[in-house]
RNA sequence: GGCCUGGUAGCUCAGUUGGUAGAGCAGAGGACUGAAAAUCCUUGUGUCGGUGGUUCAAUUCCGCCCCAGGCCA
């Protein structure tokens, strides 16, 4: 098999202890795809990730090889068994006037605004959500078209992947929390700041990237600027961790009953022989003819 | 041993001129279409350290005790 993996944080090459990457001795017994492939100045985007990974998934095909898409990244891994609507990508010029008028009237009243040009997509945003608010108007003003307009006439085409689903899911909450805070302490011990500090100086790292607002190096960066305090950055790290797992198993709770989401089969990820399950599934799914 | 300052939600603290209390963080639940490890929404009953007393009523006032800091012996 070959991994094709569904991580926006390991895409970035030199944030190694911070994003969980494979070790060395992973990655030349099993090729993996997607990681290392940007500098952590660089930004990706689901729709990047799509393109990435169906080429990834077709090579993989062409060797006679198993694809495996392995990680979570949960909208990503949607985009790619579900379909994106046909976008246009950020437009940095654009996004940078709205934020500009944001700062001055507030993001509130860029929602109203947004709520004259696409009542549909005003109407599921937040007026406080400025990402969003933000992305809207963007496609609005970028193509002439409403945000909405553009999903209602992509749903029919949305393809699928035919790919058995599996969800790897604690089943105690306790047990999950204890391996969270185990690993955030393992990647300071193994010198998650001196990573930090050294990716600063060698790129004009800013925080607002993507890659240094992920889960670690954000915090890091916090203390580096002495805007948090060093002893409270272990604790600050973990429950970060713990936020976006919760947020990873929200996805997973509603996938499965929404058009574009496939089924998801759950195994217990505190089960001590989750290997040999999970490869029995695989086996079976593959005795029935289907092609991952 | 004496004096001082604290002891209020899992944590850090605010507050009640006496009518049983509220923020931030954490936690929980949810949303999610090119920044997604992002962004955002909802959610706060806890012997107000213990025990006596004053009072119609005490977490709030008074006494004693316990605990934690600090200062003095």
């Amino acid at each position: 098999c070959e991994i094709v993996s569904v991580d926006s944080a390991q895409v970035y090459r030199g944030m190694d202890v911070g994003t969980a990457k494979p070790d060395r001795a992973t990655l030349a017994r099993v090729p993996h795809h997607l990681v290392d492939i940007l500098d952590p100045v660089e930004a990706y985007s689901a729709g990047r990730f799509r393109e990435d990974a169906e080429r990834a998934i077709a090579g993989i095909h062409a060797r006679g090889r198993l694809p495996i898409v392995a990680g979570g990244t949960m909208l990503y891994f949607r985009a790619l068994m579900g379909g994106l609507a046909q976008l246009p990508p950020a437009q940095p010029a654009l996004r940078a006037e709205l934020e500009a008028r944001a700062a001055r009237e507030g993001w509130p009243a860029l929602h109203a605004e947004l709520a004259g040009l696409d009542p549909a997509s005003a109407s599921r945003i937040e007026p406080t959500d400025a990402q969003r608010i933000q992305r809207a108007l963007e496609v609005r003003y970028h193509t002439g078209r409403a945000l909405s307009e553009h999903h209602r006439a992509a749903s029919a085409a949305a393809p699928a992947i035919d790919a058995l689903a599996i969800s790897l899911e604690p089943s105690e909450r306790s047990v999950l929390h204890a391996r969270i805070a185990e690993r955030f302490r393992a990647m300071l011990a193994a010198g998650l700041v001196e990573e930090l500090r050294a990716l600063r100086a060698r790129f004009a790292l800013e925080p607002g990237m993507p890659s240094m607002r992920t889960v670690g190096y954000r915090q890091a960066w916090d203390t580096l600027e002495g805007h948090a305090p060093a002893a409270t950055l272990e604790a600050r790290g973990i429950a970060a961790t713990r936020q976006l797992a919760k947020r990873q198993l929200t996805w997973l709770r509603a996938m499965g009953g929404k058009p574009g989401t496939a089924p998801v089969e759950r195994l217990d990820a505190l089960r001590g022989d989750l290997a040999s399950a999970v490869i029995a599934r695989v086996a079976r799914f593959l005795g029935d003819g289907a092609r991952a």
